[in-house]
DNA sequence: CGCCTGTATGTGCACGGGGCAGATATACAG
DNA sequence: CTGTATATCTGCCCCGTGCACATACAGGCG
């Protein structure tokens, strides 16, 4: 929420709840099935593709990675072959894929009840309130 | 997230995230706005409206309301009216309908973010991993 | 050389929403 | 009198996230 939009009507963005919106772990498995990536890459690409030009903390994406690769959802594996700081490539598992698949499923029911929301919303809009 | 779906292929349900998915109070805004009601029944028509027939737990609701009474997006009479114990009935103020406009806004920014991501995954879906 | 910038990864801390469990009270049915 | 449905409320804790900060490598510039 309240990622960079003005102010409606002077009403102060509610701005509650995380920007990623508890699909921080969706998008990354979305990026590295995509192609293998490394954090800093994925923190720019999420700023990108996630529709506000908002990129997330770096150290809550980093933290996710680690995760994920405990749980078995990626590997890592350390590249030294450009100059800079070495960088740790991340590749999309089995495992990981497969629960792309369901947060696939997850995003739709999602999306669904944004819809129903907002179907509702518009029967109601400009009706007095009761 | 995991609002009582099946898993898929056998990976366990990632249940991450709130089950109301940080829009509570969007959808008692919402509720609010088509009528009038009391705690115990926002909380049954949000078990049902939302889609999944979870109904979000009954604390949350109640702290959510007192909380949105004290930022003046609703107001409160108890209601003696009907047999069993008293119950608080909730109206929304015109700041309530105000943030619910914002709201609504910020849902279908939000729903257009799910959009990409279920496009680009079904650009994705399929192909075997980089 | 020293300094700054850009790239890249990581940790500590605190906040805030929400889930869970449980307390309380009223009315009515058996 | 006990149990159930209705109705509200509190305390506690979990967990994801944001923020601030630390670290390190490489290249450009005076």
């Amino acid at each position: 929420m309240c990622v960079g939009e003005e102010d409606v009507q002077g009403v102060p963005c509610s701005c509650r709840g995380p920007r990623h919106e508890g699909f921080l772990e969706a998008w990354l498995l979305l990026l590295l099935k995509g192609s293998p990536s490394h954090g800093y890459e994925l923190l720019e690409r999420l700023g990108q593709v996630t529709g506000h030009g908002v990129a997330p903390d770096p150290g809550t994406v980093y933290r996710n990675l680690r995760r994920m690769e405990d749980e078995g959802l990626v590997t890592s594996n350390w590249d030294f072959s450009d100059a800079g700081p070495p960088r740790r490539l991340y590749r999309l598992t089995e495992q990981g894929e497969e629960l792309l698949q369901a947060w696939a499923a997850e995003v739709e029911n999602y999306r669904s009840r944004l819809d129903r929301f907002l179907s509702i919303y518009s029967e109601l809009r400009g009706r007095p309130r009761a």
